[in-house]
This record gives C-alpha cells, sequence and structure tokens, in this order.
DNA sequence: ATTATTCATCGTAATATTGCGATATATAAA
DNA sequence: TTTATATATCGCAATATTACGATGAATAAT
C-alpha cells in the first residue's frame, strides 16, 4: 500500500479498502466472476482459465481468501473454492451509501 | 499496477479494476465517505478533513476524478467536488452478481 | 516405496503507489 | 500591480504489487 498512514483511519474504513483493493484487480475480477459463474465450488479449474502462470493464480487467490472474499477447502490434491457471501453486505452497504437516490445538484 | 498483463483481460474488467482499485485506499474511502454525507458539493473542505498534506490529497482526488467517481468544477480559487452516480452503477451490477440470493452449498 | 499431480511459498526483477516538500498556476482581494 | 489563497504538479524516497520460475509440501495413483 506503497506509505499509507493505516493509524489515521478507523479499523472499519480500512477494512472495506482491504476489500475493496482486493477486488481492484482484473485477474481477480476474472477469478471471482468465474467462480460466481458456477453453480458448485470451483476445485482446481482456475490456473485453466487465465493466462497467468499456477504460481500467479495462487497468489490472487491467496489474498481473496486472506480478506475473506472466497472461502477454500481441500479436498485431496485440489482445493476448492467458492465465494464467501458473508464479507459482501459490508461492501454493498458502502457503495449503496455513496449511489444517493438523490444526487446532490450542484457541480454542473 | 505493477507487472500487470492488461492485455489479457477485457475493457469492461479493467474498467471495474480501475474503479475498484480507486475504491481501495483509506484516504479516498474516506474522502467519498465525507463527500457523501454533505447535502451540497464540497469546496475546498477536503484537506481539513484528513491528515495527510494539501498535496496528498489533491492525488487522491485526482485519482477519484481519472475513474470517474467524483466530479470536480472549479469556482474561483477553490474546486467543488461531488460524487458521479453515474459511475456506480456498473460497480453495483458486479457486486450484486457475487453476491448471490442462493449461495453455493459445498466448501464447509 | 516411488512417482505424478495439485497447490503454496520463496526469491527476484520490474513496475506502481504513497506521501511530502517545493514549486507552479490561477483567481481573488487589496 | 502586488499579495494572498487554493489547488495542481513535480521530484524524490520508501514501500507495495505483480508476475514468474523454482522449489516445497501433501495427497493420490501405481
Amino acid at each position: 500500500m506503497g506509505l499509507t498512514k493505516i493509524d489515521a483511519y478507523s479499523s472499519e474504513t480500512l477494512h472495506k479498502a482491504a476489500i475493496l483493493k482486493a477486488l481492484g484487480h482484473p485477474a481477480r475480477i476474472a477469478i471471482l466472476e468465474y467462480i460466481s459463474k458456477q453453480t458448485t465450488c470451483i476445485c482446481g479449474e482456475i490456473v485453466a482459465e487465465l493466462p497467468l502462470s499456477q504460481a500467479s493464480i495462487s497468489r490472487h487467490l491467496s489474498e481473496l481468501k486472506a480478506v475473506g472474499l472466497i472461502k477454500g477447502t481441500i479436498t485431496g490434491t485440489s482445493v476448492c473454492y467458492c465465494l464467501n457471501q458473508e464479507s459482501l453486505p459490508l461492501i454493498i452497504q458502502f457503495i449503496n451509501q455513496l449511489h444517493s437516490p438523490t444526487p446532490q445538484t450542484c457541480c454542473p
């Protein structure tokens, strides 16, 4: 995060920022969209979906897992991933707070 | 963005990632929340709101403006900022796509 | 037991981000 | 015109991110 002064913000602000930062990369968006399209969890098919190395995909998955956006379960030699729905309401609430139905009328 | 392979993704994926990345910093979240709390646009009060230098705030504002999250209008010597509601539906749709009402039942 | 498969982690190079002081720019006020 | 005020931009140093090959760890298959 560069030289961010993290002690200047509330823990909730930091939490939201961490999740949104994890969402802010095209590979991770592609991963999440792929997972969300499936009806069951995904076991070891993600590397084939994106033009990134296995090491890079694993890193992105671990970032998504670190902020709680996905859950992973080991089954045999592969790992099954699915979305963690519980992580989303915080972000939905934040975006909705910004998306007012009565926008400010100044700033033409 | 480090060494991101941007040519591997659709422009819509890149667009979403850019907006979410802009949202993924606590200072920018604090700025947006402050702006959203006001009923009118904000003219030159943001620097006083956060413990960052004027240069740093200006940089964050320009990043938010670059991805279309806010609009700025020059009035005299100050600049008035307000949210750009048009930028939000893309993100709302993305999050809603993830937030399925019937979550996957595997991955205990 | 050995080998194959799957995923995680380490180490490294290239690039991006963050924050700040200093400075530029532009309007307002005197 | 000069001065004050407000915001933007430059240049820098510190740190973070991204991607990959190589390697490690753990289970499955032979």
